[in-house]
DNA sequence: TTATGGCGATGCATTTTTTGCATCACTATG
DNA sequence: CATAGTGATGCAAAAAATGCATCGCCATAA
């Protein structure tokens, strides 16, 4: 869209908080860009960059204007989704802000699902924990974002919520794989595998010991879900993960994977269970495909936590 | 704003419903304006019009579309309006929808205090009843909007309402000055000059006459206040006005104009008091002068009428 | 202190885009 | 069947945007 151009730059540059950065990234000159610059200022009446020897950055002024800038971007591309909706083929570019939890599994297949159905429409994932992930709603870099804890609840808007019983994963020789429901004090002393201190599963763990008084035995920290869950396979340890985390053989009660690893879930009055939240930017409307999408992850949630779904 | 030029055209071509028309008022050729369509419909991919033989008429794309644009020119406003509001001088332009009775003494009261202290701020008054002030809403031609009946609900966002009573006006040497309280079966026979059909003072009357089943002796119709208000200074016929759409001088009790006209209250069981409502757009944030200004009408309601105000 | 490298701003020639004129094709109307 | 109105289009002229070279400024390092 071409009437677009001078604010997508003002954007940009906003971001890179440098004119020649930007004009780079743009694939035109400085000088060009410089002016566009200049001119969107002059008439404004006022700038909206401060000036700064190793840059530029966003003035009060500039800060409301870019603002409205990524407002109207984004509800050009709600408008564009809709009018394409109207011809029968969904198009449109679906942006999504989730922890790698929802990222492993849960995601790919509902992505993949929905694509099936409209490939005409794009995804973007971002990997962003909590506050991350609202910030990117607030800057219309997201659509949706999936958080454990929002905390900016004034603009953030819970579409679903889906409480998340924390397990405990080992091998299917692990002692406490006898076990139907672990207690924190089962813990004491076995070597835990634990995900780093931003994750949803590790506040809730930490939130379990502090209450129980009970230190784990910490052998390894990791933010990787595949490396904590392989790692498992060559020592007798245990780890932690929320059921929409978990590959789907590996849920159903009982089953184990291929590589023999089992979960079991914690009692509750020890580790409380976290509510994951899906959320949007309050107010907004959703472009055509952004909210068919939040359908089906409702749908989805509400078919597999039949109980711990809340819409 | 040199990158709203594409939009503001398309929005006049939709409201001209002419290119050629558009075009001469946008002082431009029709040649330069239909390429720019012509342009814009093959960025979004689709055309936004239909071509007729007597012009061009939006089509759903185009509907969709040019709400997309006026949201835009609105929410540009409210940005430039935020902008010069931090450097102290406020600017801006505020859009009012009301019936004549608020045109008549309380608008101009207001505005010209208001422009009194922000002589940058602008003022655009249009005489529109009910429907089509709600419906300047939507199209955000106006930003305020001061109606007697909201019907889509859905879409006025109510910031304040008055209760008014219907008074009825005569010359003060008339027989019913006598009484403080006016009903209804007092006016039969009495000649009575009435407001056209759409006023809200005129379908409250209306009301009236039904519930008690008298019909008034109606010897002249007018929208016009100062004509029907000046007519009864010839004839002893009575009149019909609401407190806000008097002039200062007669609303205290006993008073009257230089010309001889008192007001008398109307018994509310006879003819149901109005309630004025002022509202907005629902979730639409107004630029800085709009929110101000309706800041001051409030405080002015509330000082009038603080017995029938609600905020 | 001076030298240096990175930044945004600007004059000028060049390229790209927009505009207006003349004209076409079409359609409703009388 | 003529007419008056509509939007679309080829082409030359006018206007705007771009890129190059260069300026002045400032922070940092020598």
């Amino acid at each position: 869209m071409r009437h677009m151009t001078n604010l997508r730059f003002i954007d940009a540059v906003a971001r890179e908080k440098s004119i020649r950065k930007a004009a780079e990234k743009l694939a035109i000159t400085s000088t060009a860009l410089n002016r566009r610059i200049l001119q969107v200022e002059d008439e404004i009446g006022q700038p909206l960059f401060e000036r700064l020897s190793s840059g530029v950055r966003l003035n009060t002024a500039g800060e409301l204007f870019v603002q409205h800038v990524r407002n109207q971007i984004a509800d050009l591309a709600r408008v564009q989704s809709q009018i394409s909706d109207l011809t029968g083929v969904r198009r449109g570019h679906v942006k999504i802000a989730g922890g790698a939890d929802v990222l492993r599994f849960f995601l790919p297949e509902l992505v993949a699902q929905y694509r099936s159905q409209h490939n005409a429409v794009t995804f973007e994932l971002l990997r962003q924990y909590g506050d991350a992930a609202e910030a990117s709603l607030l800057s219309l870099d997201a659509d949706l974002a999936f958080v454990f804890a929002p905390v900016r609840t004034a603009d953030f808007q819970v579409m679903a919520t889906a409480r998340q019983t924390v397990h405990c994963l080992m091998s299917a020789s692990h002692p406490l794989a006898k076990k139907d429901v672990i207690r924190l004090r089962d813990c004491i002393d076995v070597p835990a595998v634990l995900p780093t201190a931003k994750s949803g599963v590790r506040q809730l763990l930490d939130v379990g010991q502090m209450k129980r008084n009970i230190a784990m035995n910490t052998i390894i920290e990791s933010d990787s879900f595949e490396f904590m869950q392989n790692y498992l396979v060559h020592e007798h340890a245990i780890s932690f993960q929320i059921p929409i985390s978990l590959e789907p053989a590996i849920t159903s009660d009982g089953a184990q994977t291929a590589s023999g690893i089992v979960a079991r879930p914690f009692d509750t009055d020890d580790v409380p269970p976290g509510i994951l939240h899906i959320g949007q930017l309050k107010g907004r409307v959703l472009p055509v495909a952004a909210a068919k999408f939040l359908d089906n992850v409702i749908h989805l949630l509400g078919q597999r936590y039949p109980d711990d779904f809340d819409q």
